[in-house]
DNA sequence: TGACAATATGTCGCTGGCGACATATACTGG
DNA sequence: CCAGTATATGTCGCCAGCGACATATTGTCA
C-alpha cells in the first residue's frame, strides 16, 4: 500500500486512464478497489464544487484547509485520505446518500 | 470536530442511540452526517465480518493491524478514521458498490 | 462453576496525512 | 500581448491515527 502509490501517479500523468486504474503492474484487486472509490470520491469532489460555483479556495476555506490541499484531492493524491475526501464532499452539501451515490458511479 | 468526539462516545455509553446519534449539543448537521456515515460504516464492518466466521484476530492479521484496532473500528471509536473502515471492508471482500450500499443503510 | 476463546478498553511511540507556504503553470478577458 | 484569477506541484513541521502491547470484560461450553 506504498509501494504501489507512485505507480499510479506515475501512470496518470500522460493521460494514461486505461479505462480502470487497474494497471498490469501490481495492484492487488483490494488495492485497486481502494483507488477506484477513492477516485470515484475526486471526481465527485471536483463536480460538486464546479456545480456550486466555488472555487477551490473557497473551498478550502470552509473545510479548515488550504488551495493546495483541495487540488490534491482533485488529483487524487496519494497524500489525501477518503476521509478528507468524504469530510469535503459533505462540507459542499452531500448527504451519506449522495456519497453513497458518488461511490457507486465508480469505475 | 475535535471537541465533539468526546460527546459522541459518552452517549453511546449508556445505551443512548436515540435514532440517528445527532445529539442536542453541539453536533452541526456536517458532523452529524459524518458520524452516520462513520457508524454505518462501523456496523457494516461487524456484519461483514461475522458473515464470513472470521475473528477480530484473524482480520487484525489479514489487514495487518491489532485485534484492539478492530474492536476499535466496530465500535466507532473516535481515534479511527473512515479509511481504515473501508480497507477492511475491502479486505473482507467488499467491492466499491457494497461499500456504497452500507454507507446508504446509514441513519 | 472454571477454563478458554473472543471482544473491549487503555496507553504509548512512531509516522502518514495534515495545513501552510512558496512557486509554477494554465486559463480568461482587455 | 499582459494582468489577474484559478489551479497545480513541491516541501516542511506537526499531530491525529496507527500498530502493538497489556489488561479487563464478556461469552460459552463441559
Amino acid at each position: 500500500m506504498k509501494a504501489s502509490k507512485k505507480k499510479t501517479k506515475k501512470l496518470e500523468r500522460g493521460g494514461w486512464k486505461i479505462g480502470t486504474v487497474q494497471d498490469l503492474l501490481g495492484l492487488t484487486d483490494e488495492e485497486a478497489a481502494y483507488l477506484e472509490l477513492k477516485l470515484a470520491l475526486s471526481r465527485a469532489l471536483r463536480q460538486r464544487r464546479q456545480k456550486h460555483k466555488v472555487t477551490q479556495v473557497q473551498l478550502a476555506k470552509k473545510i479548515g484547509s488550504s488551495q493546495s490541499r483541495v487540488a490534491k484531492m482533485e488529483a487524487g493524491d496519494p497524500s489525501v485520505s477518503i476521509d478528507l475526501l468524504i469530510r469535503s464532499l459533505i462540507a459542499l452539501g452531500a448527504t451519506p446518500e449522495a456519497v453513497a451515490r458518488s461511490i457507486r458511479s465508480a469505475k
